[in-house]
DNA sequence: TTTCGAAATTAGGCATGTCTAAATAAATGA
DNA sequence: TCATTTATTTAGACATGCCTAATTTCGAAA
């Protein structure tokens, strides 16, 4: 059976809020997370339901099904391989793709999204880091640390960030941290939990632990 | 005022049947190209009218606006700025593109499609050989005639197809027929009207009257 | 164990876009 | 000219997806 863009979008939400299947999601949350309102919610959770994409008894919450994250991963797979593709080949900066992201990844094409991946070299990460699933739903994924949880001396490279909104993106463009970059904690402010950053071995950079609690790192 | 997708395709069918504004559109021409009923059309029409897209007049017909045609030539625009992505960049065979393209069309971004134009080199003809008009709605015509209205010995390149249908496209490419390809009319047959076709100055060809009349010749 | 407040669902509406069937206007031709 | 055929529009339904307001359910606190 076939998912509308409204039913890929909440599904979407669904699998990213309950952390692919693990965590419980509520209604609200939903609501949140898709700016609706819960009686929106409610009807959606319904429609998901009879298409057994997720499991839902009311007043209960809901479960992802098999299927449901198959549909899921599918989408999030179509949405980060635009990305590429727009940071990669049209020259967009990482924080103007995701809009555009949004409305490619409900393009339906079997054909289109094989030969984009190939196009773009199979690609396991996308311009924020976020790693893009294969054709099956596989995802190859690294561990990561938050930024603000690391000691004093230790090191790393950053290889993602949690916040991908045009503003975030836009300061850490703005104070030279990238994807990759390699990074040192210099310092950690006991008061209010900020970070004294080493970055590239060369500069230095002050950042409040809000900041770094968006920032991921594979640490070395 | 912003179309929806909806309006965009009937606005894009209007324009194309009525020749870009020149011959008049009956309700049922468009219900017919839209693969729809003519209650829906007339619905239509009246949204239509009420954005100012068409001047529409029950029962006497309608004509398209100044601001219509901006709006169906951008939707024309994306459609074929999409084909020759996939076609060049995506090795999509010329017969597989239409319906991806049909949905690639309504994606909104004005910066995407400046991107992709410079991207493919501002191409000028998509790959059934139609023209991409410019950002500004302009076409580039090429004086173009039916392969079936050619007289013996006269020559020409074939530089577009009437017909963009796959089960045309696929049998244009068995016979060895292609945009490009430069023809000369050996015979033609009074009967019938069927015709007898030099390509590249080696290939023999036969082909009826109505495969013909599909086929657009730049004569030289 | 009962009460009460938060969370979730249902009821009822609205907009878009589709359909079939009924009504109406326009065109045709006897 | 006027009757009939044909094109077009309107009426009334339905599906999707959203909203506000009313109602129901659950579970935490008394
Ligand atoms: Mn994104
Ligand atoms: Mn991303
Ligand atoms: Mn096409
Ligand atoms: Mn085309």
């Amino acid at each position: 059976m076939d998912l509308t863009t409204a039913e890929e979008n909440y599904l979407k939400a669904i699998y990213h809020l309950s952390d692919g299947g693990k965590k419980s999601v509520s209604t609200n949350d939903i609501a949140a997370e898709m700016n609706t309102k819960a009686a929106s919610v409610s009807d959606m959770l319904r429609k998901l339901g009879e298409k057994e994409v997720i499991e839902y008894r009311k007043y209960y919450g809901l479960q992802i099904t098999e299927t449901g994250k198959r549909h899921a991963l599918q989408t999030i797979r179509k949405h980060r391989l635009w990305e590429v593709f727009l940071v990669e080949k049209l020259n967009f900066a990482w924080d103007e793709v995701h809009e555009v992201a949004e409305q490619l990844e409900h393009i339906h094409s079997t054909l289109l999204i094989q030969r984009l991946d190939s196009y773009l070299n199979y690609p396991k990460f996308d311009p924020h880091g976020d790693p893009i699933p294969d054709e099956f739903g596989d995802v190859r994924s690294r561990p990561r640390v938050q930024l603000n949880e690391m000691d004093i001396d230790q090191t790393g490279q950053i290889v993602a960030v949690k916040d991908s909104s045009a503003a975030f993106l836009r300061y850490l463009d703005k104070v030279g941290a990238y994807i990759g970059a390699r990074i040192k904690v210099l310092d950690k402010v006991e008061f209010d939990g900020s970070l004294e950053i080493l970055v590239d071995q060369k500069k230095t950079l002050f950042m409040s632990k809000d900041v770094a609690g968006n920032i991921l790192v594979l640490q070395s």
